[in-house]
DNA sequence: ATGATTGCAAATTATTTGCATTTTA
DNA sequence: TAAAATGCAAATAATTTGCAATCAT
C-alpha cells in the first residue's frame, strides 16, 4: 500500500472526525485539502484503509437494507464474504443503559443490536461467493 | 393501517423467511403469489410496517455506510431521527462466543458490534432534522 | 365518499467501474 | 519503469417519489 498525499488526507481528516462519517462527508472535508481529489478515490482508499485494518468500516459492506421478522431483541450473525445474516443460536443481549447517567437521559434509548460477524460455513470452505444459497 | 392483499403477503413472506431477506428478495418472494405488485409497494409496505413495530429493521434506516478511525471494538449509538452516529462514553463489550459450541466451531467469527439506537439530544426536543450540526 | 394504497415510471442517492494518465517505490 | 493509484465520467445498485387509478373502510 503505497503513500499518497490523498491517502494521507484521508486518514487525518477521519481521525480528526468525532462523526464516524460516511464517504460523502470524508470526501467534503479532505476537498478543502485536495480540491481536485475525486469522490471515487475517497471510497477506493476508505474500503483499501477498512481492509486493512487501519479503520473500521461500521454498517454491511454490501448489499442492502434487511429486515426481520422478529420484532423481540436477538442477535445476528453477518458473514463478511457472502453476506449472509442468521440468527445466533444463543441469546444475546445488552445490557440496559443505566438512567441514572447524565448521559443516558440527555437522549431516548429505544433499543439496541448487536452482531457478530465472520465466515459462515459455507464460505469458509473456500465457495465465497456473494449469495449462497439463499437458504428460506 | 388498511388491509390489503399485499400488505398481508408481504408480511407473510417475510415471516416464511429464515433469512433476514433485503426488499429485493422479498419482491421476488412476492412475486410468485401476486405477479402484478411492484417493488416500489415492497418498500413502501417493509418500512411502513417496521415503523409501526410489526417487523424490524436491520442496518441503518438512511444514508450511507459509515467509516470509524477507531479500529478497537467499541459500541456505538445512532439517532434514529438524524441519523447521528456517536460513540458509547462507556464501555460495551459483546462475550466471546464459546468455542465449544458446534455452531460456533462451524464459522470464524471475526468480531462483533453493537449499537443502541434511539433520540439524540437535538432531535429528543424537537429539531429533529438529518443532518443536525455536522459536529465534528 | 374519502383517504389510503397501489402500479408505474422517473428521480435520487450511494457506490462501483473502465480507462487513460500520473505517481510512488 | 513497472505496478499502484488517481481523476473523470459513465455504469450499477438501492431506494424514494410524483401521480393518476384503484381499493378499503
Amino acid at each position: 500500500m503505497r503513500k499518497t498525499k490523498q491517502r494521507t488526507v484521508i486518514l487525518d481528516e477521519l481521525r480528526k472526525c468525532r462523526n464516524h462519517p460516511g464517504a460523502d462527508e470524508v470526501y467534503a472535508r479532505v476537498r478543502g485539502r485536495l480540491p481536485r481529489i475525486s469522490l471515487a478515490t475517497v471510497y477506493r482508499n476508505l474500503e483499501l484503509m477498512a481492509s486493512k485494518g487501519l479503520i473500521r468500516r461500521l454498517d454491511p459492506g454490501a448489499g442492502s437494507r434487511r429486515f426481520d421478522p422478529v420484532v423481540q431483541t436477538h442477535g445476528h450473525f453477518r458473514c463478511t464474504a457472502c453476506g449472509r445474516l442468521e440468527d445466533l443460536p444463543f441469546a444475546l443481549k445488552l445490557p440496559r443503559p443505566d438512567r441514572r447517567s447524565p448521559w443516558v437521559r440527555a437522549r431516548v434509548i429505544q433499543g439496541g443490536q448487536a452482531e457478530y460477524y465472520g465466515l459462515c460455513p459455507g464460505c469458509r470452505k473456500g465457495n465465497r461467493q456473494a449469495g449462497n444459497s439463499p437458504a428460506c
